[in-house]
Parts: C-alpha cells; sequence; structure tokens
DNA sequence: GAAAAATGTAAAGTATACTTGACAACTAAT
DNA sequence: ATTAGTTGTCAAGTATACTTTACATTTTTC
C-alpha cells in the first residue's frame, strides 16, 4: 500500500532522522516507508498516525486490489 | 496490542476458519491474532477491519504505553 | 454417548519488517 | 571550494508475521 508519510514530512519539514527518531526506529525503515520497500507494522502505522495527529486510514492509501 | 476479533467474530457466529478464508489466511493466523501471540500486519488490519465494517482503529487497541 | 465441528497447541519453515554499518550523491552553508 | 547536513543504496543480520502439518481438547449436534 501506499502513504502519505514523505509528504507530510516534507511538509512540516522534519528530517528522515528526526522522524525516525520520533518513532523509534532507523532512518533506513522511514527511507523503506517512504520508498515503498514494504510496508509498516500495524505498531509502526500507529506511531506514524499519532505523529501526524491522524487516523492510520488517513495516513496510509489502501487500495482494495492489493488483496488478490 | 490488543483487539476485538474474536468478540466481534463469536457475536456474528463466523467460524475462526470462515474468518481465515474471508481474510485469505490460515487459521492458525487466527488462533495466534484473538490470543495476542502477535500482532497482525497492517494489510491484514485493514483487511480485518473491512470485514467487521469499522476502521482499525476500531477493531484494535492501541494501548499507549506499548511503545516504550 | 458417539460423531462431527470447532478450537487450541506445538514445531519447523518461509516471507517480510526492521536493524546495523558503511558509503555515495546531492544540497546548502560558510 | 570545502564542509556539514540530508537523502539514497547496498548487503548481511535479527525479529516477527504467517504458513503448513499434525494432533489433542472442547463444544455441539444427533
Amino acid at each position: 500500500m501506499k502513504n502519505r508519510i514523505q509528504e507530510l514530512r516534507k511538509s512540516q519539514k522534519v528530517t528522515q532522522q528526526e522522524l525516525a527518531d520520533a518513532l523509534s526506529v532507523t532512518r533506513q525503515t522511514i527511507i523503506s516507508l517512504e520508498n515503498g520497500r514494504y510496508n509498516a507494522s500495524l505498531t509502526l502505522a500507529h506511531k506514524a498516525a499519532q505523529f501526524f495527529k491522524m487516523t492510520i486510514e488517513e495516513l496510509f492509501i489502501f487500495e482494495d486490489d492489493e488483496n488478490l
């Protein structure tokens, strides 16, 4: 699935490192999420949604064909 | 984190196998989620929320101390 | 109360989220 | 132009979500 992390992070002038620290993950994890290498865990999705003050459904874009 | 899967599944008279099939996972996965052995992936959380016609935030119980 | 259906447990394997470390490239400041 | 800051890539390792198979226990139904 896609997400709005990079878009929101940039608009709020937050660096990857700052976001990584805020979510207690590494910068690599942020890069991978932003670049679509893999999906966030539910826990990380929740932390990120809290950081950006929105719901998981608002932060992540669930395309309903990605389930087969 | 906890979730309301077992509670909702039972109240709707759905078996573990039926839910597993609906979410395209194995029954083991449902058992493990219901019994708290591990957390759902974000994709599975989304599928389950859709199944029960609610949001991820409504289906899963995020206790805000589980992040350290 | 026997058979069938539903739930649970255990163990080994695969897939993927996440870490760690090192290094390259681009941007911005001095 | 050099330095610092930010972003990206690559590769190898660890942790955990999920599968598969097999079997044991509980619940339901006849």
